[in-house]
This record gives structure tokens, sequence and C-alpha cells, in this order.
DNA sequence: AATGAATGAGTATTCATTCAT
DNA sequence: AATGAATGAATACTCATTCAT
């Protein structure tokens, strides 16, 4: 009984059923944060049943897991390119494109580096990026500039830029837990702040 | 018959009960992670019934913000104490008291920042300060150190420093909407990247 | 130490304070329904602190029956004012009496009645077949039909027989808005009352 | 080993599981109350999982108007087919039929219809004053004035006057327990529509 | 009489995961 | 490989009622 015998066939490779999840996965993620995403909106998005999904992954931050592999190998295959095409001597070019290939690989990720690294909580979306101590920062940076104490095209910028960059080194977990790591941790946060602000760091 | 004439009245003044149960959840936020707590363990934790949490907070999400406005502010006001400390002119100063005194106000809560701007995934609670991009970050700054194309006291803080601070400001809501905000974007990382490198940026 | 002797006294006569947490509950169950209504709505709108309300009332179900009660003797104090208006003979009259001094306090009540009968339903499953008014309107048929005004084999059922009829018409969303439309109604229920008797209604 | 080949199916059609879950909601709706009845008590009388009421129902309010819609469906149908085996012109057959059949209908469903139009406050607030039945008896007396079988104002006013009587008597606690109060309370609903039409009730 | 902080039992609803087909 | 009905643990939130002051 060769009724539809041309007819799609329900069952597709693997790779491209997971594929497919993923895909699904990554567009309720952006749309919607991880915690608000439930399996079964996974699975309607890719239009197939519930129980498929635990066919190719085992929960759902499995799924997180192997999206955030493939951001993050896709944004370091970047900056190898970019990186690589420098001459071998040419450090500063190196670095230049190491941010400028990061920073693309970002962007052009629209959004997913936020739950690649970081969970999402709609509150806060701004905390990073919008709070009183990066405004109180930035008003800092603004000021000394005016005096000339030190240049600043775009303080907000830079106090964003800071804040995150503090913000980054102080929450590695097991930094500063013997009283010299710490002073020297913060001997180096002071030391890379003075830098940005294209001053020599008190110690050179 | 004077018993227990400083018998424990039931009853407390709101601010005390509202502050034990703040210092409750922020313990078992610490410990085991927003997400991760309930509400009675939170009563439980401070000795009053699942009912009285209502009756300061109207969620979960009501107490987290509390605590990061709390928190917020007590950073907040060490920085202005630190920075107040500086002669007038002393911009170089301010701006490594800045650093000093945010630095110490997040070593000091001890986590507590952790989820006061970002919620704590168990998972990627490294994401931030250990992965691939950083590591290969972390290489290409030691690399162009030996080769004496900068100096870098510490390759592998300056990676995670450098990194955090790319996420941030590409991580702002609005950024690089437009081509050429996008394309000022790029140039004001890198400028920023090679300063904290020592090195000056192309346009100077 | 006088120091606020004319203040208002926060205790009132027990009558008084009774009224109007009654006051405020009808006003409340009427807007939103005796479920959806709270203790502590009730004492916030009549002005006192949760407790007090325990103080009149042992309980929700303890003021509806109190609201329903109050009801039904205004009703019924209504209906025996204006059948006892009638000449003694004149069972038609009474009748006519009846249906319009019903339905009149009914829609005096503006939706009192709903919840008066309705929305409680073990208490008042017996609202619609056995109360105080249906007895009184049961009355008057069996005395009627003894004076041969009307024959009515079972003037019980006749009693719940109209009851329920006129409080079905009589609740209509929207009904007797107007003045005419109000009267229009009185005029029908009139008439279907008579008919029911076996009377032709006054205009044929 | 043909031990179970009949074995009951985990699984059942939808169709099924739903008649099930209403089936033992009506029970305890009729038991104790619509207020007082659990959706764990819905589903552990239907002898599934708590989760599965969900797969059929989004609410308690959702299942009760299920059950709504049946029985009036299940009573419209009994009028339909009793008033359609009288003949063409016989009005106050018709008339009798309809009483008889709604008074029978209501009977049969032993109190489901005290829940289905009385305890369920907001969506079936015009329960009384506006439904199928309601419409069905109010053409019937439009048709049967048109053709000078009785005289009718106002058809609509009094179908709902008529239904609310018959719910009223219907709804007695204790009544038509025995078959011959069945048939006398049959009866005197007839004799009483027929009286409101104008007709002498076919006893006179 | 009045207060209002505290209580805690009671329940609806969600959703990841399983498994028989 | 795929399905989707069924499961049931997990939890936030409400609110009537109490009682020490």
């Amino acid at each position: 009984m060769p009724e539809n015998s041309v007819s799609k066939p329900r069952t597709k490779p693997p790779e491209e059923r997971r594929d497919e999840l993923m895909a699904a996965a990554e567009r309720l993620f952006l749309e919607k944060g991880v915690e608000q995403t439930t399996i079964e909106e996974i699975t309607t998005g890719a239009g197939v049943a519930k129980g498929t999904f635990y066919l190719h992954f085992s929960s759902k931050a499995d799924v997180l897991q192997a999206l955030r592999a493939r951001f993050v190998q896709a944004v370091l295959d970047g900056i190898v390119a970019a990186v690589g095409g420098c001459r071998e001597e040419d450090w500063r070019g190196k670095l230049a494109a190491w941010s400028t290939a990061c920073a693309t690989g970002y962007l052009d990720a629209a959004g997913l580096h936020h739950f690649a690294f970081v969970a999402a909580p709609p509150a806060t979306r701004e905390g990073l990026s919008r709070n009183i101590l990066i405004d109180h920062l930035s008003e800092l940076i603004a000021d000394g500039a005016g005096e000339n104490a030190w240049s600043a095209d775009d303080p907000g910028f830079t106090a964003v830029f800071l804040f995150n960059a503090l913000h980054g080194v102080v929450n590695q977990p097991g930094i500063a837990e013997t009283t010299s790591a710490r002073a020297e941790l913060l001997r180096a946060i002071e030391a890379h702040f003075l830098r940005v602000l294209g001053l020599r760091s008190g110690i050179d």
C-alpha cells in the first residue's frame, strides 16, 4: 500500500533535528529569557513532539550549554582568523584585531552572549550598564577631563568599560582570599584604571 | 511573678522584621542562589511564619531588589567617602580612590554583588572569569609581553579585565544599532584595549 | 494631661460600628462579589482595624446573613404596609400590592438581593424556596382562596412559583434603569401575578 | 503469554478522559458544592494525576461551564423533542409539553441545575435571565401569540418569568421524591404555565 | 473597645520528565 | 526515531482568624 511513499519522512537525520531544536531554543531564549522558556515551547518551535527533545538533549541546561559552546567557538574562530591575518611581529595589530573580532562576534550574535555567560534577570538587564556607581564614575571621569587631568572622549563609555572590568576581576571565585592577594588585586585594579585614562601607574 | 518580664514579644517593629527577613534572604541567596531559594526557606531562616514575608515584601524579586539597592548604596557611600578624602585637584588620586573603594566594597560583600547585578546560574559562575576566549586573550597578552610589545605583570588578570570590560560595553541595550554607532563602538573598544596595554591608540 | 480631650473617641457605640461594617460589606459585596471581598477590605472600608471585625461578627458568612435578614425584613415591612393599605375584602388589590411592593423592595436594593439569596450556596440552598417573604405570600394566597377570591390548590407551591418568577424578572441586569421602564416592569409583574391566580389583569 | 492483552492502557482518548473528569466534577460539585471542591479531589475522583486535569480544562470555572453547557443542551434537546411531538396547531399542548419536558430535565439532573445556574457568580450572572432555554420558550410564546393561541405583550418577559418560576419550584429540596409527588409537581407546573398565558388548565 | 502584627493551613497551577505505542 | 498523554513534585501566594498590647 504505497499510499504516500513520497510523503516527507517523519524522521530526519539526528544532526538536523538537533540543529532545529537548538535554533528554536536560541530564538526563544533570546526573546523571553532562558528561565521563561519551556521545553514544550522549544519543541513546538522546532515542529516536533515534546518527547523528541529528550532524544537529543538531556535537559534545558544541556541545550543552553550546547548553544554556549557553539557561540563561543564561533567567536573564537573569528578571533583566530583576524589575529592570524596580522604580521607576526605586529602585536598592536593583533591586540586591535582581537578586540574588534571579539566585539564583532558578540554584536553579531545579537544578545546571545548575554545568556551565554550570564543568566538574564529581566529586571537587571541594565544592571551592568546603568547604575548609580557607573553614573558616579562617569561624572568623575568627565570632571577630570574637564580639568585636563586626562583625556576622555566619552566618559560614559569609559565608565561602563571600567565598571565591568572591575566587576569581572573582583568576581573571580577564590580571588582575594588572603590579605596579600587582596592588596595585590586592588593594586592591579588601580593600575589598570590609571592606564585606561592614560596615566602611568604610581609604581612605574 | 516577673518570670518573663523581658519575654520576647511576638511582634516586633516592622523595620526590624524587615531587616531580619533581608538578612535571611541574603544568606540563602549567597548559599544556594536566588532561583534555588524558597520563600519558605527565607521565613524559616528569619524565624517567622510564611505569611509574614508578604507583610514586608511582595515577592522574591522584591527582596532581591531591596538587597540590591542596599548593597549599591553602601558601596557608593564608601566611594564617596574615599574620593572625598582626596585633595580637590588630585584627580589621579580620586580615580585611584574610586577603583579601590569600589573594589573594596565588592570584596567586602563577599559575593553579594554577584546577584546584585546578575543572576547566579551556578553552572556559569565562572563564565566571565574563565573561558576559552579569556584564555586566548591571556595568551596573546603574554606572548606580546614576551616580545616586549608591551608590559603585562599578570596577563591572566588583564585578560579577565579586558574581557569583562568588552562584554559590558557591548552588552548595553540599544548600543550599535546603526552602522556608524557600531563602527564608533568598535573604535572605542580598540582604543581602550590599547591603552590598557600602555599603547597609544592609533589616532593619537 | 488633657492634650486632646476633644479628639474623636476611637470607640463608638457597638451598634454604630456594626452598622458601618455592614454598610462597607454591602457596598463591597455588590461591587465585587461576596467571594471576592476580604475581611480586610471590609474593615478598611469601615475605617477600623482588622480585629475589630471579629468584635461584631464571627465570620464573613455572619455579616452576609445579617445583611440578608435586614434586607428581607425591610422588603417584608414594605409589603405589609402596602397590603395593609387595601380594603379588607380587596383581595385582588392585596395581591397586586404584594407584587408591586416586593418588586419595589428588590429594585430599590439594586442588586443586593442577588447575593442575599443566590450567592451563598450552602446556607441559602433554601433561600428561594423557604423564607419569610414566601411564607407571607403563601398565607395571602391561602387567605384569598379561603374567601373565594381565587382558587389555589396549593398556596405554598404557587407562592414559591411566583416568588421565584418575580425574583428572576427583577434580577435581570439593566432592567428598570429608567422610571418608565420600571413602571412598565411593575405593571407586567402585577399582571402576571393576577393571571397566575386566574384573575384578569386590571387593564383587560 | 497473553496475560494482559486487554491491559488497560494508561492513555485514553481525550474525549473519554474529559468525560471522566466531568463526571467526577459533577458528582463532587453536587455532593459538597463547587467552592468546596478541589481540583485534586476531581482528579482523584477520576483516577488520574493532578496535572491531567489541566490537559482538558483550564480551571475549575472551565469544567463548571462545560457541565453547564452540557446540562442545558440536554434539557433543550428533551424540550425540542417533546414540543415537536405536538400537532402543529396545538399551542396549548406545546406549552404544556415545554413545561413538563423542562421540569423533567431539571428533576432528572437531580440538583445539577443548582450549581449550573446559581452557584457560579460572574459568568452566570445572566444565567437565569438569558440562556437558550429562555430563548426557546420566548420564541414559543411569541409564535403562539402570533397565532392568537394566547396573548403576550412581552414574550421575553413572560419567558423569564416562567423559567424562573419553574426553576424555583423544581429546585425545592426534597420535592418530587416519590413518583406521585413528581407527577403532582409536573401537573401543577403545567397548570401554572397555562394560567400565565391566560389558558384554563386542562382539569378545570 | 480597638489594634494590627503574626500565623499557617489551604490550593491552584506549572512543567520537566517518562514511557507505552 | 517519534509521539504526546500522563505524571506528580514543587511553590508562590492568600486570607480568615488569633491575641498580646
